[in-house]
RNA sequence: GCCCUCGUAGUUCAACGGAUAGAACAAAAGUUUCCUAAACUUUAGAUCUAGGUUCGAUUCCUAGCGAGGGUACCA
């Protein structure tokens, strides 16, 4: 039982023994380092129920507690704080049930319970991925591994859009300014190739546009009757239509694009148990337009294009079939939402979107409430904030992109410049170095996109490029691998669980942290936040570095704190790694 | 116009409504006979403004200022 339990069970006992209430939701936190104790229980909510002065009430627990338990050794009231000593029996009785648990924080799924079912990335498939990709990866990922890692089952899916006029723009482009390049002739990933048609296409487009204006067209008309754009949309119209070419076409350049991408995830370590195609779920929605229809939930107007009224709500109204019959993109939500219920046994779905479409998915699921399916409550948009440059928002027609592959090449650049400067990978073989570039370059970025709270924007200057040092990734991996040195080097037994009489502050500290990973974890999960993981594991490897300095090994005689050492070591590391695993970053055993 | 999000040291990030607002980077000073100095120890520095709610507000409410995003047939 943890320590925050048995205090509980134990307050509650203490109340009910002095005040006759039955209480037992009270409130702990970590005592502030500059007053004596370990852990604090906060009198002031409890004046509620007991009336009288939080001093008083405080003293009468305190002394209850110390009285009445074994793992309280003294205590002292400080306005309505009630700090409490725990004995350090009680800690080294933690810490022997740490050490014994190797899948210490980690729960596993229950095989009963329905799944949870994440989606990220969501690409276009004209062009490819960036940093806001980047983001959104990292943060889908991560929160697939925590939910999973708090004991539910996860399905991890993207959509794939893969259909609609812009794809068609990269094709036209590619017919109409290629040589017929493909990937394999131009030693370019497939994502670069299409993407490069794309821009292509623009920018033939705005030659055209500025054609039309100066033969007299207002800017409007000119951009509506280039006949680049009107031959795209024909073509657009043909894939609609099933014609042989253009549908072949479309299938081989959008298979270059998904060899680029799966280049891309694989550096990115992210992966996907199913793939969603948009080309597949368009049509989705369009009858479940005509139920809501009928039940009343939609509306019709003259036109023919149907909606639905939120004002009710102090939201608007809302699109949810053109005036044509063809299906807009709360339409294919609709139908995609749906489908997916359908198709697995999930209990949730989260899905990972930029913070621009809050108001997209805070109407989609009023709708699906709307509509009746008793799911809709339990799905989750998990919004991020976008990632900034110093010069603005990126745009990728303008060029000022950031490259997902470039950006990672230039961390693992960053990464081999520091470590050669350091020279400390003697002996070390050009594919090992490579590797642990590698390790440590995407352990920068990706702790630095995680730490930052998913809903708060990022700056991120490429031109300084991400620390190395303070609260990043390889401040991190740096300490698992120094532990890792240690236990190479730890050739004296150390197996058997040590008992000090009186344990040093720090590693009182080191364990208090030790112990809060499971709860984080439960915390991380129920706030979709990975920022808690990394700030969590940022804490404890501070307290353990100090701790390495207080607690010395070698030219230590007293065997048990050498042990001790080893023993804590060992943890904080399994702890890292498990942490890290989390974020979706490696650990070096060397660096 | 209306709606949503965010405003914390020079900078990048923390703080279930709890005590004297924590770190890191940058700046200044120190620590290598000691398992990895990518470390550790000091020093200096912040809650946008004005009200309100209460034992207590960075956190909740109202108004203002500032930044970003959305706003009915783009996704």
């Amino acid at each position: 039982m943890s320590l925050q339990n048995k205090l509980q069970q134990a307050v509650s006992a203490a109340i009910l023994n002095h005040y006759q209430l039955s209480l037992n939701d009270f409130e702990f936190q970590d005592t502030r380092p500059d007053f004596e104790g370990d852990i604090t229980l906060v009198v002031f909510p409890l004046l509620r129920h007991i009336k009288g002065n939080p001093m008083q009430i405080g003293e009468t627990i305190g002394t209850y507690l110390k009285e009445n338990t074994d793992f309280v050794s003294d205590f002292n009231v400080v306005k309505g704080f009630l700090n409490i000593v725990i004995t350090d029996a009680f800690y080294s009785a933690i810490f022997h049930k740490m050490l014994a648990d190797d899948n210490f924080g980690i729960s596993n799924p229950n095989p009963d319970d329905k799944a949870v079912m994440v989606e990220y990335s969501s690409p276009n498939t004209n062009k490819p991925l960036h940093l806001g990709h980047v983001r959104n990866n990292l943060l889908g990922y991560s929160v697939a591994k925590i939910i999973e890692a708090s004991g539910k089952k996860v399905i991890k899916t993207q959509i794939i859009n893969d259909r609609g006029i812009h794809i068609c723009k990269s094709m036209l482009a590619w017919q109409k300014f290629g040589n017929g390049e493909t990937p394999t002739s131009t030693g370019l990933k497939g994502d670069k190739l299409v993407g490069n048609y794309y821009v292509k296409f623009d920018q033939e487009y705005k030659k055209q546009i500025a054609q039309g204006i100066s033969d007299g067209l207002s800017e409007d008309d000119a951009k509506k009757q280039a006949p680049l754009l009107i031959e795209a949309q024909n073509m657009l119209k043909k894939w609609e239509a099933g014609d042989a070419q253009v549908v072949s076409l479309w299938k081989t350049m959008n298979q270059w694009v998904y060899d680029g991408f799966e280049i891309s995830y694989k550096t990115l370590g992210v992966d996907f148990d199913i793939n969603y195609y948009e080309s597949n779920t368009y049509l989705l929605g369009k009858d479940v337009v005509q139920k809501g229809l009928d039940q009343g939930v939609f509306y019709k107007k003259e036109d023919g294009s149907v909606w639905i009224d939120l004002t009710e709500e102090g939201l608007d109204e809302k699109i949810v079939l053109r005036a044509d019959g063809t299906a807009v993109y709360m339409t294919q939500d609709i139908g995609t939402a749906i489908q997916r219920f359908k198709d697995y046994d999930i209990n949730s779905l989260v899905y990972t979107v930029g913070n621009e479409q809050d108001y997209h998915f805070k109407v989609l699921f009023l709708i699906l409430k709307k509509l009746g399916y008793d799911w809709a409550d339990k799905l989750y948009h998990l919004s991020y904030g976008m990632v900034d440059l110093p010069s603005g928002k990126m745009k990728s027609r303008e060029g000022t992109v950031v490259d997902a592959d470039e950006l990672v090449a230039e961390m693992v650049q960053t990464a081999k410049d520091i470590s050669e400067e350091l020279g400390k990978l003697e002996g070390y073989s050009t594919e090992e170095k490579e590797e642990l570039y590698k390790i440590i370059g995407l352990g920068a970025l990706k702790y630095f996109i995680l730490k930052v709270d998913p809903k708060k924007r990022i700056l991120f200057d490429p031109a300084a490029s991400i620390d190395f040092n303070g609260n990043t990734g390889p401040f991190i991996q740096y300490t698992y691998a120094r532990i890792q040195s240690i236990l190479r080097k730890a050739t004296f037994d150390y197996s058997q669980p040590v008992t000090l009489d009186a344990l040093n502050s720090k590693t009182k500290d080191l364990i208090k942290q030790l112990q809060g990973f499971t709860e984080t974890i439960a915390l991380a999960a129920a706030n979709h936040s990975p920022a808690l993981i990394a700030n969590y594991t940022y804490d404890l490897v501070k307290r353990y570095n100090t701790f390495y300095q207080t607690v010395p090994i070698l030219g230590n005689e007293n065997d048990e704190e050498k042990a001790l050492h080893v023993q804590v070591s060992q943890k904080v590391a399994q702890v890292i790694k498990t942490a890290f695993g989390l974020l979706g970053i490696n650990v070096p055993e060397r660096m």
